[in-house]
DNA sequence: ATGACTCCCAGTGGGAGA
């Protein structure tokens, strides 16, 4: 079972790079943020072409979120129970006995900022539900664009980067309150080379220099660890032609 | 350097992202 997230920085753009993706990992259960399109305009017919089933949540121009699945998806939520939201953020299904939550997190611009508030308000209204959704899915992956580096290990820059937006302590410890609920960042689960990255800024030749952060992540629920048999990034993506400016992240589940 | 790039919606510039 292989399950993987990537925010594709506009799904118009970057659908065959998507599909050419899909066919060469060919991950069970993938999800994907900003996809910058309202619902009406999803490519369903392409990815179902492809093989895949899809359930998606979109807007105009900002946000927007994607789950692609082999297996078709069941109690599909959209954004989070109870939490009043003008964006599009959340989807979560259930694909066999494994619950899984796709997320586009809120940047928060700058500590201090209204958006800065709104990421601490969302984050709390997250874990409130996430919370709930693992007492009923023990079996559970929270994946997707965090927008929080967790460690000052997931920073090329951690002294220019301290403090900033990504690398806040509120935002840290949002992260490890995630954690604490009963979830593992599975890339942390296995050795991994040093200065991995899944986003480099397109300014400043950031890629070839390898300056980036990682910020997009695969949390799996107590129950999943024993089952977590790899977690990578892959940069490839990073190389195409007009790439986003993050790289999938994948997750391999035994059995 | 309050930049650099890319996307979007706009409409020949500006906001947002991270």
């Amino acid at each position: 079972m292989k399950l993987a997230t990537w925010n594709v920085n506009s799904l118009a753009v970057r659908l065959p790079q998507l599909l050419d993706w899909l066919a060469a990992q060919q991950p069970d259960v993938m999800v994907l943020q900003e996809t910058k399109l309202t619902d009406d305009r999803f490519p369903q017919p392409e990815i179902n072409t492809a093989g895949w089933h899809s359930v998606w949540f979109g807007q105009r121009t900002y946000n927007g979120v994607a789950l692609l699945s082999r297996s078709e998806p069941a109690d599909v939520i959209r954004n989070i129970p109870g939490f009043d939201d003008a964006q599009a953020r959340v989807i979560a299904a259930t694909l066999g006995d494994l619950r899984v939550i796709g997320a586009y997190f809120p940047n928060g611009q700058a500590p201090g900022s209204d958006k800065f508030a709104y990421k601490m308000a969302w984050l709390d209204a997250l874990e409130a539900w996430v919370a709930d959704e693992l007492r009923r899915h023990p079996r559970l992956l929270l994946m997707g664009d965090f927008n929080i580096a967790p460690e000052d290990r997931d920073v090329h820059d951690p002294v220019a980067w301290a403090g900033q937006i990504h690398c806040t302590d509120e935002e840290r410890a949002h992260f490890r309150a995630l954690c604490t609920l009963g979830l593992v960042d599975a890339f942390r689960l296995f050795e991994q080379p040093p200065k991995s990255w899944s986003w480099w800024d397109y300014r400043n030749l950031a890629f070839r220099r390898n300056q980036g952060l990682r910020i997009d992540h695969i949390l799996v629920s107590e129950a999943l660890r024993p089952q977590v048999a790899a977690c990578r990034i892959d940069k490839l993506p990073r190389k195409n032609e007009r790439p986003s400016d993050h790289a999938p992240v994948l997750v391999e589940l035994t059995g």
